[in-house]
DNA sequence: TATAATTCAGACTCTTTTATCTTTAATTTA
DNA sequence: TAAATTAAAGATAAAAGAGTCTGAATTATA
């Protein structure tokens, strides 16, 4: 996989609390984990490492939750990726030699560099506004990832 | 990671075969495993599943050995990913989202895709007889990983 | 036939990732 | 102030991935 679990769930827990700006301040981490299906304790410590890393702003007691720190066009997928997983992924050599590069290119720095240079594009523009109006207006979807298993800690 | 290290171990120990190619009939998985300092044992298990997926011949004795089941331009890349990482890994939504497809992607969905397809294209048509040329002419690297570590079980 | 070279096979350890559980601390509300 | 709600923190467990070790089986060759 590209991304660890850790970072999807990041990504689809924040773009959750995306959709839900303006509804209330904090959403609880409890019923983000409800609708995505994601165990509690785990997303709790996710989204503790997005706090710490400015992306979320989090709340206790009641009413409290976690909300996004910023206006959502100024959260892009690749900081979350990036506090989740390193800024290490896209680097290096596909097949893990050393000092990826035009000069001592390994056999599939071709093909790979192109489309790693689209994600990162890709995932660079790619902001919690534009997406999350997407979501509202049913174009994409966030969940549907119910894979029958029951979660004893939801 | 995209692959794992089996799969890029596995990778790079086909093509320093290809290179080999003509200079003798098997080649010794301790040679292989010094030239591209990958542990000997973690190598021959890699090994010995190429050579269940009919990639690898190998032999046993002295001049013993593996070489390739059949000729370079009859193996992609993609052969050799698929019988070590799966036939999963280019599979699923990158959110980890059931069911990826047109009729309700992910937010992530279009550049990945577009990033995948490119993929898997470049891996199904590289083959190991146009690559070992390449190599065998200077253009393409497929050691200098060394790490600085020594192996004691080369 | 003896010996050395070599793969084959399985069990085992170590590390990282993923997930769960328990306790503590902060906050609101009544 | 008491009770309820919620995130924070830490300990632990389960699973997967990566790597190691030992011994057995096979083969060439002197
Ligand atoms: S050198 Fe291998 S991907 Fe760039
Ligand atoms: S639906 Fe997510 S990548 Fe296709």
């Amino acid at each position: 996989m590209l991304l660890s679990k850790t970072c999807t769930y990041g990504l689809l827990a924040t773009l959750f609390v995306a959709t839900q700006k303006g509804k209330r301040d904090y959403v609880p981490i409890r019923e983000i984990s409800r609708q995505l299906n994601i165990s509690f304790h785990f997303l709790t410590k996710i989204l503790q490492r997005l706090t710490t890393h400015n992306i979320m702003n989090s709340h206790r007691g009641p009413n409290g939750g976690v909300r996004l720190a910023r206006t959502p066009d100024q959260i892009s997928l690749m900081d979350i990726i990036e506090a989740l997983d390193g800024n290490k992924i896209f680097e290096g050599c596909v097949l893990g030699l050393p000092g990826c590069g035009e000069t001592a290119p390994c056999p599939l720095h071709q093909s790979w560099s192109q489309s790693r240079d689209i994600i990162i594009h890709s995932f660079t523009t790619a902001n919690l506004a534009t997406m999350s109006h997407e979501i509202q207006k049913g174009m994409l979807r966030i969940s549907g990832m119910d894979d029958g298993l029951t979660r004893k800690d939801h």
